[in-house]
DNA sequence: TTTGATGTTATCTTTAAAGTAACAACTAGT
DNA sequence: ACTAGTTGTTACTTTAAAGATAACATCAAA
């Protein structure tokens, strides 16, 4: 398949919708900034308001984040938008004849969920004020220069 | 895109040779406990004899591990045989001219970068002796029920 | 020399995600 | 009420990366 790049979109939304408040927040306005489709936009946005990081109304009214972004972590997100949330994937039929092939199942789920734990701590450690703040920093850096 | 089973599929090889190593060790033999075929065994050993993990020859030798299994770690493998080695993946093609879109690429990738590390660092400390220590106390749980 | 397995490459198939489109549902303004 | 405009949702199409399959040259060993 093609990668995900849904956690970034959500990010991408997320920011958007914090930076730009006082301006066009429909979905064909993110849409651009993302370069991306209104459908997709409106997808991502369903999965965030579902996950209660966003509140978002039919019509014309702006779609408002819910929580202050420093209690927002990368992982909440990613948990959000992410409906396959495993980064690394067991091949699941292998002969349960073979010593290899009737355990090496069990012993890599358990080595990946290791894995999976130190990604998501580390997820967890960066919040979406913190990206916001990266993004208003670099965008400054690009004005002056 | 299908998910990549290709770190999965080269721990097992090199379980198999290690815990098969005096009986048939063919592509075939393998492949018949991958549950795969013949052909992505060897495509997935040959990027295991790039990477320096495994010794193999035409004909009819058997494959060895060429380094000690307590040395081999599932970072090794996985970098020897992930193309693509980026757990969490970027849009690239966001609007310039907005300040998040402008911006957002070089936030994100530093973000994921540290999660990427914390992935790595965590797979570095799991070895393939490990693994095939795991497989062979299971099956032997396997066994005594 | 023969046999048989590997090394390698090309092509087809599969699958999950993104793109596209359509329309019902609802909100706000008139 | 009615209209305009946007969201919410779903169905379908396209795309891309991985796996499956196959073919064959290459080499090692008997």
């Amino acid at each position: 398949m093609r990668y995900s790049h849904k956690l970034s979109d959500a990010v991408h939304i997320l920011a958007y919708v914090e930076i730009y408040h006082d301006d066009d927040l429909s979905s064909m306005a993110i849409a651009q900034s993302v370069e991306s489709n209104p459908g997709l936009v409106r997808r991502l946005m369903a999965a965030l308001r579902a996950a209660g990081l966003l509140a978002t109304q039919r019509g014309t009214a702006a779609p408002e984040i819910t929580r202050d972004p420093a209690d927002i972590s990368l992982l909440d997100i990613y948990r959000a938008v992410e409906t396959n949330d495993h980064l690394l994937h067991i091949d699941d039929k292998t002969n349960p004849q073979c010593i290899v092939g009737g355990n090496i199942q069990e012993t890599l789920r358990e080595a990946y969920a290791t894995v999976q734990t130190a990604a998501e701590t580390q997820m967890a450690t960066i919040t979406l004020a913190s990206l916001i703040a990266d993004i208003r920093q670099r965008e400054q850096q690009r004005t002056q220069s």
